[in-house]
DNA sequence: GTGAAAGCGCTAACAC
DNA sequence: GTGTTAGCGCTTTCAC
């Protein structure tokens, strides 16, 4: 039987590979050659004249006026792969996260990353590893040539080999984890900070007695938000309680969380929960017990998504600063692209603030 | 003064385009001739091995065997912009959707093409073309070379000029309009049968006034939605009456829509909202009126978003199967690039389904 | 089975 | 100012 190829896959179906050999760019696109020919001079001048800034100078206004002309007449468009072939430069980002984009804060994470890359004249290459399982097939199809970086958010944190080899092969990369590699940047949410953030507030609203709900799947290492929350806990004068920390499973329905709070004694009046998600289905949940928000229970949620905003009760939320973030990436990328050499690894954290809604109010008199 | 250049740009940012000339694509990665000089062959033999299914007849199994191992060992991948450039395929398409990604169905739309393409082996550029200014930007740089297709969805209408030249680059284009450009194909949902089925099941529970919200700006000419509207009144033996078809800005605030619709006499016992968004924001007003959903007012939204099904009151909605879109619109893109020259223009209708939930129930007797 | 050669459209070094 | 030339990495044709 013959050995499965273990070379790295080219990412396309195997038809499609096959069928790939049909077309010819040519067929109707306009070339700088037809347009040299038209007008009379080299390619080279036309070139100068239309697709390189800043050379105007090395063609005669008169004829450059000529060149210019004809081409919005034949409809010339540069071609961008064979420009890219001869630079070395494709001008996409490829923005590889992990999650789905129902979730709000990925939408608007790669709104953010829209924003910022066609900003910067850079297209954005949008990758979804959700389920995870695509990861590998991701990490596989992502060569120079495809594009001249990527972010990866949120993915999963033991694929240092395969960072290792894109770092190899020229590509910027940032993620929003520690890597160990050299040369690899990270821009990351201050979690820590976050946390903190909550905390300090519902205390200086009085309450003594703070839950905090963490994603079960990063309970170990104590993440950093756990960090954040001990210290805040701490700077309030109040005793950390392993039992507020609750570890939760995303989508998983909220009334069970609503249990797993009432079972804690003394029972906590305020929460911070893990999402906007499953803040405002314990909200919902409180309310049908006959209970009330923030009368009975506080609450306080981690991104401030436009669900939050327009909800019944509308969330204090942790406002993560996506656009910031989207732009320290998109910077370091670009710096990266500038300078692929440079070893040391660049840390960023953004620093969240908090806005105070109607859910956290004050803690109510026993 | 030297005229501004006529050109159709690049889409790059001046100093881009300046520093653009930089790298070079080789640098770090492995070329199928450095593996051919490793292995004692020439550079086509490696190509029809590791990237040519169904040519490695052409070359021995035993050397076959070897330069997969190199190549493997090396970590060869393709390039994809020197593969493009010989074969006038990108692998890529362009998704060009007017609106937000805060906007849920446009999310799910996405992922929903995400998917799609993953799947044939195409990558996904996002252009978001929002606001509206937008547009005439991502137009001018949607060239052939940087993508095989483009879908445009809910985009401007007036821009036949602009479809037309990117169809005679050769591109493969769908659009959700109809743009009377031979060779476009066109792919919708049916908004039409939508209302019919909104209308139908209201009337079902004995709903006799129903009113309808419209977009304000799609208003003239009548929409696909007025005109199932009122096929499904005629058929339910109701009357049209023109003051409960409810012309609405999107985003502005629902308690104005609130009290358009107290003013028609006889009062609307149900309605049928634009968009989720509008629905939720409606049922909002009307609690905090002390009315009650479904017993005062019966509410169906277009779009069975993810907020819809957990909202407080699960909403009824019209499923437009955004699966079942992408699906259609990448299935016509392909088999465009297959087929460049046929000048028929398809045109497919994806049929909605009504899910049916709390809050379109049966109407209270007066 | 194998490889030499051509060329996709562009940019850049350099000669004139 | 302008043109010649080379070549980015790949696929494909065709001769051997």
């Amino acid at each position: 039987m013959p050995m499965k190829s273990p070379v790295v896959p080219s990412g396309l179906r195997p038809d499609i590979e096959r069928a790939i050999s049909r077309g010819r760019l040519t067929g109707s696109a306009v070339t700088i050659r037809d347009i040299a020919r038209r007008v009379g001079l080299s390619h080279t001048s036309v070139s100068n004249v239309l697709n390189r800034q800043g050379h105007e100078t090395a063609v005669s206004p008169r004829k450059a006026e000529r060149i210019r002309r004809l081409a919005a007449r034949l409809g010339y468009c540069v071609n961008h792969t064979a420009r890219s072939l001869r630079t070395g430069r494709t001008a996409t980002i490829v923005v590889a996260i992990c999650g789905s984009l129902k979730y709000p804060y990925v939408s608007e994470l790669v709104e953010a990353f829209h924003h910022q890359l066609s900003t910067q004249g850079y297209r954005l290459n949008l990758e979804l590893m959700y389920p995870l399982e695509q990861v590998e097939r991701i990490y596989a199809t992502l060569h120079k040539g495809r594009c001249d970086g990527v972010v990866f958010v949120r993915a999963p944190a033991n694929v240092q080999a395969h960072l290792l080899k894109l770092k190899r092969g020229g590509l910027a990369v940032v993620t929003t984890w520690p890597t160990g590699v050299a040369g690899i940047d990270r821009v990351d949410f201050d979690g820590a900070e976050a946390s903190r953030l909550a905390v300090q507030h519902l205390a200086e609203q009085g309450h003594r007695r703070i839950a905090l709900v963490v994603n079960k799947v990063e309970l170990s290492p104590p993440s950093a938000r756990v960090t954040g929350y001990r210290d805040a806990l701490k700077g309030a004068g109040l005793e950390f309680d392993a039992r507020l920390v609750i570890p939760w499973e995303v989508d998983s329905e909220a009334d069970g969380l609503w249990r797993q709070l009432g079972k804690v004694r003394p029972r906590p009046t305020a929460v911070c929960t893990y999402n906007e998600e499953i803040a405002l289905q314990l909200i919902h949940v409180v309310c049908a017990n006959g209970m009330r928000v923030p009368a009975d229970l506080a609450v306080v949620t981690h991104g401030n998504t436009r669900v939050v905003r327009h909800a019944d009760v509308p969330l204090t939320a942790i406002d993560y600063g996506y656009a910031d973030f989207a732009r320290a990436v998109v910077d370091r990328l670009l710096d990266r692209i500038q300078h692929p050499q440079e070893a040391k690894s660049h840390v960023i954290l953004i620093k969240p603030t908090l806005i105070v809604r109607q859910s956290s109010g004050e803690r109510r008199e026993p």
